[in-house]
DNA sequence: GTTGAGCGTT
């Protein structure tokens, strides 16, 4: 095994990548977002924990005080959510107000992008769109 | 203790 696989494998608890990835899978919230303590994933977030593609979704007019939980937890109305990442200033480490969904499947991202788009998080009308590239 | 347009630090 690579110097940097093992390294990898001792970061995770001794799981493989791969493992470790559909590990995370059944075990909330992340990074698939269900309301659920424990349930299996479906085969697309499988493919997805494994590297497969996803389906990224940008999502502007954040409120600062939002985390990626709450926003996963909000976006899995749409379909299973594989990542979320809020984007933050890296000098000052304040959250720039925006940041990307991504969904297991482009079902589930058409979706969010359908009815999400405008919706009321938090106070604030979110705007969902395809993110670019 | 600010801020409201923004398309992503690996």
């Amino acid at each position: 095994m690579a110097a940097s696989a093992e390294a990898g494998v001792r970061a995770r608890g001794g799981r493989t990548p791969l493992l470790q990835s559909i590990f995370e899978l059944t075990t909330s919230p992340f990074p698939v977002f269900s309301s659920r303590l424990l349930r299996l994933p479906n085969p697309a977030e499988v493919m997805a924990a494994a590297g497969g593609p996803r389906y990224s979704v940008y999502v502007g007019n954040i409120p600062y005080q939002a985390t990626e939980d709450e926003l996963g937890h909000f976006f899995s109305q749409a379909g299973s959510v594989v990542n979320v990442r809020l984007v933050y200033d890296r000098e000052t480490g304040r959250p720039k107000g925006f940041g990307f969904c991504e969904f297991a499947d482009e079902n589930s991202a058409q979706q969010a992008i359908n009815s999400l788009n405008g919706s009321d998080f938090n106070g604030r009308a979110l705007r969902v769109n395809w993110a670019n590239k």
